[in-house]
RNA sequence: GCCUCGCUAGCUCAACUGGCUAGAGCAACUGACUCUUAAUCAGUAGGUUCGGGGUUCGAGUCCCUGGCGGGGCACCA
């Protein structure tokens, strides 16, 4: 106790006197009438029709709330208390009270959780009140929040926050904190759950079976990635935490589940940065009889379906953009925009070009990297920030693409696009490898890559490749960042704003 | 992993070129106030300046080292 400061020290004393005047400081549950949100309507409807008593008071109310501010007045005293819809006054005059509850009064702190009953009303200045006839303390609050204070603009009604919560650090750290002071980062969250709500109910739409493959995997694949990596003591083996969740996905298409769909975690041992979180969310689909052009058309679908079931609209902005979300998109082979974008057509252009002008941008690490890296690697340096509006990238190098089917006339390309919006890759697809003879060359060519250093490459998996050996249809298969997909929606320039926990160091 | 910027009271921020006892607002505490809303007014208290080491008569400030975070690069989705 003598190492909390006085902050600490004063509300342990509250919370002591509290006791001792026979308040329980920490309730069991309150029985609340309204959210905040919900009481103010009631009244303003009750105010438009007219029926509301002669005294101007509308219905007696029990609400449940946070105190977020507190003006007391001597005899009386003012508060806001908000819950999960929003802000609503209290008002608390001692001769409504008696003497003695208004006197516990002075107990409470910013913070703390209480519940009120009485009837609404409309102050001078036009606000919402709850008159409080009783009130409850739920839970006391031993640690002062780092409340800002809330000004709003009298012609406006903007709100201005003074002061308040900004520290990045300590906002991804104490996450509650943030969000109880922050109602803007419960909205996000908000806005992000709608975004998952609406993608599951367009795959159900579309008569996909959402399914759950393991987490916890023996060998790992389906993306190129380092794994994080655990032990099964009863097994006395390694397991892998997935990096993607393809390869299992398509034994499903194999076994005859015709559209199956998965919304999970998974985990990639890599760097963090704002498009990075090592746990992120994805969503994958495989669809049978499909290729990849069928899954551009259902992309599209299903971007027009979420971006108006969430926004309103068929646009929205993120940083100094307004993405519109207008089908159909672009469709760019990869090849031919990067051709365009070194004026000159790459298609054939040997390696040591390539080479030459990757190093003339002075692009970073080309040791090792072949054709297809190279391709690669200028068109994320020369292409991709300029993709802005939703635009498909085409027919990736094969060798890039160890999951791909060959392009149909172009077989040193593969069937598979990347769509792109504000610079950013949101989904991944392609017409998906089912010749298990040819998967298995391909896997076998991971393996040398492998051989040579490359960490990220894939593992020959023999049971997936059993598995397309009884035989797979063609199959068109998608994966999206849910996360990314969520940054654009709420136009927030992190993916640790858009993940309430993201991964940060100890702060040991 | 590399480059770069940052870390000062519970919160948001000051403190010039190294110089008096590290300041202010909010929050807290005491008092006044029965329609206030960034309530107001009077007063009080609150600091390991991220940790460790060094230079100096003197370090929040300069140097070394470690930690954590932001941004960028690399890797990647």
């Amino acid at each position: 106790m003598d190492d909390l400061n006085q902050v600490l020290r004063a509300r342990r004393e509250k919370l002591a006197a509290l006791k001792a005047r026979g308040i329980e400081p920490f309730a069991y549950n309150f029985d609340c009438t309204h959210r905040a949100a919900e009481a103010s309507a009631i009244f303003e409807q009750a105010d438009a029709a007219g029926t509301l008593g002669e005294d101007g008071e509308g219905e007696a109310t029990r609400i449940g709330g946070r105190i977020v501010a507190w003006r007391s007045h001597g005899k009386s005293a003012f508060a806001h208390v908000e819950d999960a819809s929003g802000r609503i006054q209290l008002y608390f005059k001692k001769d409504m009270l008696g003497d003695e509850s208004f006197a516990d009064l002075d107990l409470l702190d910013l913070g703390d959780w209480i519940g009120v009953e009485g009837p609404l009303f409309r102050t001078r200045t036009g606000e919402v009140t709850v008159r409080v006839r009783t009130w409850t303390l739920l839970a006391k609050s031993l640690r002062p929040l780092p409340f800002g204070k809330v000004e709003t603009d009298p012609e406006t009604g903007e709100r201005r926050v003074h002061s308040g919560f900004a520290d990045t650090e300590s906002r991804y750290r104490q996450r509650y904190a943030d969000l109880a002071v922050n109602p803007d980062v419960r909205e996000v969250f908000r806005t992000r759950a709608r975004i998952i709500s609406e993608l599951r109910s367009f795959m159900d739409g579309e008569g996909f079976l959402e399914v759950e493959t393991p987490v916890l995997q023996p060998l790992y694949g389906g993306a190129s990635a380092r794994p994080f990596m655990t032990t099964h003591n009863a097994l006395e083996r390694t397991m892998f935490l997935r990096i993607a969740d393809e390869l299992y996905l398509k034994r499903l298409i194999v076994g005859g589940m015709d559209r199956v769909y998965e919304i999970s975690k998974d985990f990639r041992n890599e760097g963090i940065d704002r498009f990075h979180n090592p746990e992120f969310t994805m969503l994958e689909w495989y669809q049978a009889f499909a290729d990849y052009e069928d899954q551009m058309d259902l992309v599209e679908r299903l971007l027009v379906h979420v971006v108006r079931s969430v926004k309103g609209t068929d646009s929205f902005v993120f940083g100094d953009h307004e993405i519109a979300i207008r089908s159909p998109f672009p469709r760019i082979k990869l090849v031919d925009a990067l051709s365009e974008a070194l004026s000159e057509d790459v298609s054939d252009m040997p390696e040591g070009e390539l080479r030459r002008r990757a190093e003339k941008l002075s692009i970073p690490e080309l040791a090792g990297a072949g054709r297809g890296k190279l391709v690669d690697k200028l068109f994320g340096e020369l292409v991709e920030p300029s993709l802005i509006q939703p635009t498909f990238v085409l027919d990736h190098p094969r060798e890039l693409s160890p999951l791909a089917k060959p392009k149909r006339g172009e077989p040193r390309l593969t069937e598979r696009f990347e769509m792109y919006m504000a610079g950013v890759e949101i989904f991944n697809a392609f017409s998906e490898l089912n010749d298990p003879l040819d998967q298995r060359e391909r896997f076998e060519a991971q393996g040398r890559l492998r051989a040579e250093g490359d960490e990220e490459a894939q593992q020959v998996d023999e049971d997936y490749i059993r598995a397309m050996e009884y035989g797979m249809p063609p199959t068109g298969g998608v994966g999206m960042g849910v996360d990314r997909l969520v940054m654009l929606l709420t136009n927030q320039a992190s993916i640790r704003d858009v993940i309430l926990f993201p991964v940060l160091r100890g702060d040991e």
